[in-house]
RNA sequence: GGAAGUUUAGCUCAGCUGGGAGAGCAUCUGCCUUACAAGCAGAGGGUCAUAGGUUCGAGCCCUAUAACUUCCACCA
C-alpha cells in the first residue's frame, strides 16, 4: 500500500539503510557472472564535496547500476585520496598553521586526524545521494596497504630501471615549497614588462640589446646565446659580455633554439628563468647559480636584493637599471605564465636531488595503449594524445612535503649511493626505520634517510593495482585486472589517466582498463568552474538533497551528456521532482488494479500489445545509448516512453480496469497484465536513476507477488512479445485519432469528459482501428464510432452538453 | 602558433547510415477527467551560425569564414 503522498526525506534514508543491511550492491568474489569493474576516482580529501563531484561520480554510478541489472558481477569500490599536497594545503588553511613551522610529526598527525573526520562526512554524503558502491571495498591512498603498494611500485620501477635519482632542474613551487610535475602546471595570463637592457661588451663601450621579463635573475646569468646563423651578431662570439649592475661577465654561445627575429636575437641564459634555460643548462653543462631560495626569496648572489621576494626584487632592479642607464626601453605585455595549479603561484625551476619516473622514453607505447582503450566520448582521447606528444620532462615524483607515502630509500653517508628498502619490510618509513644491510656499493653502515615523500599521483596512479590486490592476492588480481572502466572528469586526463597508464605498463605490461568515460565539469557560470578549494559552490549538496531529494539531484546529474560541462539548472531539478511525483502517482493508480494480481498469460487486446511493443522498442534504444555510456540520452528515451504510457496507455486502459461489467472481464485481464508487466519494467529502468522512489513503490506494490527482495535485484530486458513495428504504427495511428478528438474538444473549450454523439472515421487500416473501437469510444467518451475504408478522415459529431 | 568541441524555437538541448525539423522548459488557450492541477488537452514559435560546393534531394557530407568554450605550446 502506498501512502497518499511520497515523502522522500523519510524514504530515502530508510532504503539506504536497507540496501546496506541486505548487501544489495555487494561484489561477489565467488560468482560465475562476468565481472564489470570500475576504477572509481578517489576524491582528494580537501574540503567539501560539491555538486560537481556528485555530477561526475553519478555518471559511473549509473553505469554500475546498469551493469548490475544486466547480469554483471559489478566490482565497484570507492576510495579516498587522502595523502599529499591538496590535503596538506587544506589542513594548513583550516588550522592556520604552516607545515614547516610546526614540524613533521605533529603536522602528519594533524593531517591524519583531519582526513579521518572528513572522510566520514564524504562517505555519508555519497551514501545519502544513493551511491551504490560496495563500501566494504573502500580504500584510502594513505592506508598501510596503499603505502605498501606505492612503495612496491617504487621498488619495481627502480629494479626495472624505469626510475632514477638525479640532481636535475625540476619545477618548483615557492609557496608550497616543493617540486611539482609538469602535469601540475596551469597557464594563466599575467601582466608583465619586457625590459630592453644594455649589455656591454667587455673591454669596450659597445653594447648589445637584450630583452628580458626577469631582470632579477641577472645575478644568475651563465651565458649569452645567439643563433649560429645570425650574421648580424656574429661578432659577439669571441667576446665576453658584462652583466649590468653586477661585477662579472659571461661568454657568448650559439644555439639553434635562439630565434634571430625575436627582439635583438640575443638571449641571456640564467639558472633558471624558464624551461629553455634548464635545457641549455644541461646541454652546455653550465654552472648552477641559485638566485631564488626554496621559499621564493633572493639569495646572497643577488647582492643588494638578497632576502627580497622575487616580485619586489624585480621592481627594485628595474628602478636601479633605469637609474644606471641600462634600460633602453620597456614594453607592457600580457603573457601566459605557468603557475602551480593548487595555489596559483608562478613556478620556478630548482635544482635538487629528486626521483624521476621515465616517461619521455616510451611515448610510442603511451600512444599505443591510448589506442587500445575506448574513450567515451572519443574526442576526449585527443587530450591524452596531445599531452603525450607534448611531454618534455620525466615525471618528478619527489615532494618536499610531509603527509604522504615516504620514498623507501636511504643514502649511504660515505658514498651517497641510494639504498632501496627490501620488499618484505614495506611499508617503510626511512626516517624511523633502518635499511636491512650495509651499503652495497662501499659497505658503509651509516645512512641518511630520504625525507621527501612521493607525489600523491604516484600512489593514486595505482588505484587499479590497489583495488585488484596486486601482489596481495594473485587470484583476485588476475580475475579483476585490467579493470573495465575508468570514469573521471576531463581535468585529470593528463595526470591520473596518463600516470595510471604508465604504471600499468611498467608493472603489468598491460593497459589498466578497457574503457575510459570522461565527464564534464559543473560550471558555476561562464568559464568558471566550481571547485572544492575555491568554495564557490554556492549551495551545498546536502542542501540540494534536503530541498529536492537525492533522486531529484540524481535526475539532474543524468541530464548532462558525456564530456560536456554543465551549469546547475533549477529547471532540470524541477523536472526531476515532477518525474518522481509522476512515478509515485502512477504506482498508486496501478496498485488499485494489481493488488493480489499475479500476471498470467492472456490474449492481449491490440492497444495492450501496442504499448508492449513500444516498450520493447524504447528498451532497444535505451540499451544502445547506455552501452555507449550515454546515460542522459538513455534516460530521455525512458522518460518519454513513460509519459506516453501514462497519458495515452493508462488513459485508454483505465476504463477497462474500472468497468469490466461494460468492457468485459477479458479486457480487464488484458489491461491488468499489461500495466503490471510494463510498469514493473519501467520501474526497473528508472531504478538506475531514481533508486529510492522506485524501491518505495516496489516494496509497497509488486513485492507482494515478486520474489526478489529489492527492485535493484532485477535483470532488465524486453517483454516477451511477437509484435514489432507494424503494431506500433497502427497503435500510433489510433492515438492520433484520439488526439484529433481531444483537439476538437480543446478548440471548442469543452471538458475532455464531454460526450460526443458520433465519430466517423475513414482510413485504410480500418480493420485494426475497428479492433480498438471500444478503447476509442471509452477514452474519447464517444457514443457511436463508425469506421470505414477510405482516405483518412475523421468527422466529429455534436457534443452532448446536457447530462442526460 | 597547434588541436578538440560547440553553433538547431525565447532558454536547455535531441536529431542514428543524407528524404517528415523535433523534445522539455517558458509563452498563450482551454479543462478540477474515479493516480497525479507538482496534472491533463491543445496552440503559437525556427533562413538548422554564414558563404560556397557535392547530390534528384543537405541540419547531417565537402571547402572556406565567423563566434563561443576548452586543451596544449609560446613565456629571451
Amino acid at each position: 500500500m502506498l501512502q497518499n503522498k511520497y515523502n522522500a526525506s523519510e524514504s530515502e534514508p530508510k532504503w539506504q539503510k536497507f540496501w546496506q543491511e541486505e548487501g544489495i550492491y555487494k561484489f561477489d568474489p565467488n560468482s560465475d557472472k562476468p565481472i564489470y569493474s570500475i576504477d572509481t576516482p578517489p576524491p582528494t580529501v580537501n574540503g567539501k564535496i560539491h555538486m560537481g563531484h556528485i555530477f561526475s561520480y553519478s555518471q559511473a554510478e549509473f553505469v554500475a547500476r546498469y551493469k548490475r541489472m544486466t547480469g554483471y558481477n559489478v566490482f565497484y569500490p570507492f576510495g579516498f585520496d587522502d595523502n599529499g599536497l591538496p590535503t596538506e594545503l587544506y589542513v594548513e588553511k583550516t588550522h592556520k598553521v604552516k607545515a614547516h613551522e610546526i614540524g613533521r610529526e605533529k603536522f602528519r598527525q594533524l593531517c591524519y586526524d583531519t582526513v579521518q573526520s572528513l572522510e566520514e562526512d564524504f562517505k555519508n554524503l555519497f551514501i545519502s545521494v544513493g551511491n551504490s558502491a560496495d563500501w566494504d571495498l573502500l580504500y584510502h591512498t594513505v592506508s598501510k596497504e596503499s603505502q605498501r603498494a606505492s612503495q612496491l611500485s617504487f621498488l619495481d620501477l627502480y629494479n626495472k630501471d624505469k626510475s632514477y635519482c638525479a640532481s636535475a632542474p625540476a619545477l618548483w613551487c615557492t609557496k608550497c615549497r616543493t617540486s611539482i610535475a609538469q602535469s601540475e602546471l596551469e597557464s594563466v595570463e599575467r601582466e608583465s614588462t619586457f625590459n630592453y637592457l644594455k649589455f656591454f661588451i667587455e673591454g669596450s663601450d659597445e653594447f648589445v640589446e637584450i630583452a628580458t621579463t626577469r631582470p632579477e635573475l641577472l645575478c644568475a646569468c651563465d651565458c649569452i646565446l645567439i643563433n649560429p646563423k645570425d650574421e648580424k651578431n656574429k661578432h659577439l662570439l669571441s667576446k665576453r659580455i658584462r652583466i649590468p649592475l653586477y661585477d662579472f661577465s659571461v661568454p657568448v654561445l650559439t644555439d639553434d633554439k635562439v630565434d634571430m627575429d625575436k627582439g635583438s636575437g640575443v638571449v641571456m641564459c640564467c639558472t633558471f628563468g624558464d624551461q629553455t634555460d634548464a635545457q641549455w643548462f644541461k646541454k652546455y653543462k653550465l654552472e648552477y647559480k641559485k638566485a631564488i631560495d626554496d621559499g621564493g626569496f633572493m639569495t646572497e648572489i643577488a647582492g643588494k636584493y638578497f632576502g627580497m621576494k622575487v616580485r619586489d626584487a624585480r621592481a627594485q632592479i628595474i628602478e636601479d637599471l633605469k637609474e644606471n642607464g641600462y634600460m633602453l626601453k620597456q614594453e607592457n605585455i600580457t603573457h601566459q605564465v605557468s603557475v602551480h595549479e593548487r595555489c596559483g603561484t608562478e613556478t620556478e625551476i630548482n635544482l635538487k636531488r629528486q626521483w624521476f619516473i621515465k616517461t619521455l622514453e616510451n611515448k610510442d607505447t603511451w600512444r599505443k595503449i591510448g589506442d587500445e582503450i575506448n574513450w567515451y566520448p572519443n574526442f576526449m582521447k585527443s587530450r591524452y594524445t596531445d599531452w603525450v606528444d607534448n611531454l618534455i620532462m620525466d615525471w618528478c615524483i619527489s615532494r618536499q612535503k610531509y603527509f604522504g607515502v615516504p620514498i623507501p630509500v636511504w643514502y649511504c653517508k660515505d658514498c651517497q649511493t641510494p639504498i632501496i628498502a627490501d620488499a618484505d619490510q614495506l611499508p617503510v618509513n626511512p626516517i624511523t626505520d633502518k635499511p636491512k644491510g650495509n651499503c652495497p656499493h662501499c659497505g658503509g653502515a651509516n645512512f641518511e634517510p630520504e625525507i621527501d615523500i612521493l607525489d600523491t599521483w604516484a600512489t593514486s596512479s595505482l588505484t587499479p593495482q590497489i583495488n585488484c590486490k596486486w601482489k596481495v592476492n594473485d587470484v583476485m588480481f588476475n580475475k579483476l585486472f585490467p579493470m573495465t572502466l575508468r570514469p573521471n572528469a576531463h581535468d585529470i586526463i593528463r595526470t591520473w589517466d596518463f600516470y595510471t597508464i604508465v604504471k600499468a605498463f611498467y608493472h603489468n605490461n598491460s593497459r589498466p582498463w578497457d574503457n575510459v568515460m570522461i565527464s564534464g565539469f559543473l560550471m558555476a557560470g561562464k568559464g568558471e568552474k566550481v571547485s572544492k578549494s575555491k568554495s564557490n559552490a554556492k549551495q551545498s549538496t546536502a542542501d540540494f538533497i534536503k530541498q529536492y531529494s537525492a533522486d531529484v539531484v540524481r535526475y539532474w546529474t543524468a541530464t548532462g551528456s558525456l564530456g560536456r560541462d554543465i551549469i546547475l539548472s533549477q529547471d532540470e531539478l524541477k523536472n526531476g521532482a515532477k518525474i518522481v511525483n509522476k512515478l509515485y502517482n502512477a504506482g498508486k493508480f496501478i496498485w488499485q488494479f494489481i493488488e493480489g494480481y499475479k500476471p498470467k498469460t492472456v490474449d492481449l487486446l491490440p492497444m495492450d500489445r501496442w504499448v508492449i511493443a513500444k516498450y520493447n522498442k524504447m528498451f532497444e534504444s535505451f540499451k544502445k545509448h547506455f552501452d555507449k555510456y550515454e546515460i542522459g540520452l538513455a534516460m530521455t528515451e525512458l522518460e518519454s516512453f513513460f509519459w506516453n504510457f501514462c497519458d495515452n496507455y493508462i488513459e485508454i486502459s483505465k476504463n477497462r480496469l474500472y468497468k469490466p461489467e461494460i468492457y468485459g472481464e477479458d479486457a480487464k485481464l488484458s489491461a491488468q497484465y499489461t500495466i503490471y508487466t510494463v510498469f514493473l519494467k519501467v520501474l526497473q529502468l528508472f531504478a538506475i536513476y531514481l533508486p529510492h522512489v522506485t524501491e518505495e513503490i516496489y516494496q509497497n506494490t509488486f513485492k507482494e507477488t515478486q520474489s526478489l527482495i529489492s527492485i535493484h535485484k532485477f535483470v532488465i530486458g524486453k517483454i516477451e512479445s511477437e509484435d514489432g513495428d507494424e503494431i506500433i504504427k497502427n497503435g500510433d495511428f489510433v492515438v492520433n485519432i484520439i488526439s484529433l478528438i481531444r483537439q476538437y474538444k480543446s478548440e471548442n473549450k469543452l471538458s475532455l469528459k464531454t460526450e460526443i454523439s458520433k465519430v466517423e472515421i475513414t482510413c485504410d487500416n480500418e480493420e485494426f482501428v475497428s479492433s480498438c473501437m471500444a478503447d476509442i469510444k471509452a477514452v474519447t467518451s464517444t457514443r457511436e464510432v463508425e469506421i470505414s475504408k477510405g482516405d483518412f478522415n475523421v468527422k466529429i459529431g455534436q457534443p452532448i452538453l446536457d447530462n442526460e
